[in-house]
DNA sequence: TGCATTATTGGTCATTTAACCAATTACGCC
DNA sequence: GGCGTAATTGGTTAAATGACCAATAATGCA
């Protein structure tokens, strides 16, 4: 059966990749990336949905340590929580190339019979 | 407004996560990483859960790239879908520990007053 | 103080997810 | 063919997720 240590590790890294495991949450981490800090109201006027919307995509991710946040006067600066996030989205991009490669590589198979 | 094209972008991105964004299916990675290839009655046994249940996870790793089956007779093994899987769950770890140290620090911070 | 702006939180509701049991499919073997 | 094992799929149900609107902080400024 399963191992105490191995469950918790397997917990604590899901939990990092359900925090992620959103489209606005991609993206809002993507554009953060690329173009440095941003406060809800710009991210939500980017991103087209409701403030609460965005706050809340915000605070899951900040809860996972993805991003953190700064408040000055009454707007909320949200920055990466580390450096180690660009490392990361790198792996996800290999993983999406690789993906796509096979499906390509599954496509031609098809339509050669 | 947000771009056509990054909204793809974060969706397929979003798709690979929310694949990987289960305990369970964690756990299976990170098994197949560590010992090789798996058929589900040895990973039913390994995570105690039912057979049925198991098999779905191993359908949405399957669909997502992030795993491949090979059948052989009635079992069926799954293995990883490409080396890169090894470099993302790095990546993953790295983060992981950004937050354990950051967390650290701000219990020390709070014990210290 | 009053008002506008920014952000978060409460409430509600529709959708998605994931668990189990049961039924079915697929294969190998007697 | 009949049986047993391995795996998937159908069906149901409980829980989690995420969207919006509304209400509530919290701050800066006239």
């Amino acid at each position: 059966m399963i191992d105490e240590t191995d469950r918790l590790r397997a917990e604590a890294r899901a939990e990092i990749l359900k925090a992620l495991a959103h489209p606005t949450r991609v993206y809002i981490v993507d554009l953060i990336q690329r173009e440095g800090p941003h406060c809800v109201c710009q991210l939500t006027e980017r991103i087209g949905a409701d403030t609460s919307t965005v706050s809340r995509h915000l605070t899951v991710l900040k809860n996972a340590g993805v991003l953190q946040d700064r408040k000055e006067g009454t707007t909320v600066y949200y920055s990466l929580g580390c450096d180690c996030i660009n490392d990361f989205m790198t792996g996800l991009e290999s993983l999406l190339r690789a993906r796509h490669l096979r499906d390509a590589r599954r496509f031609e198979a098809v339509i050669q019979r």
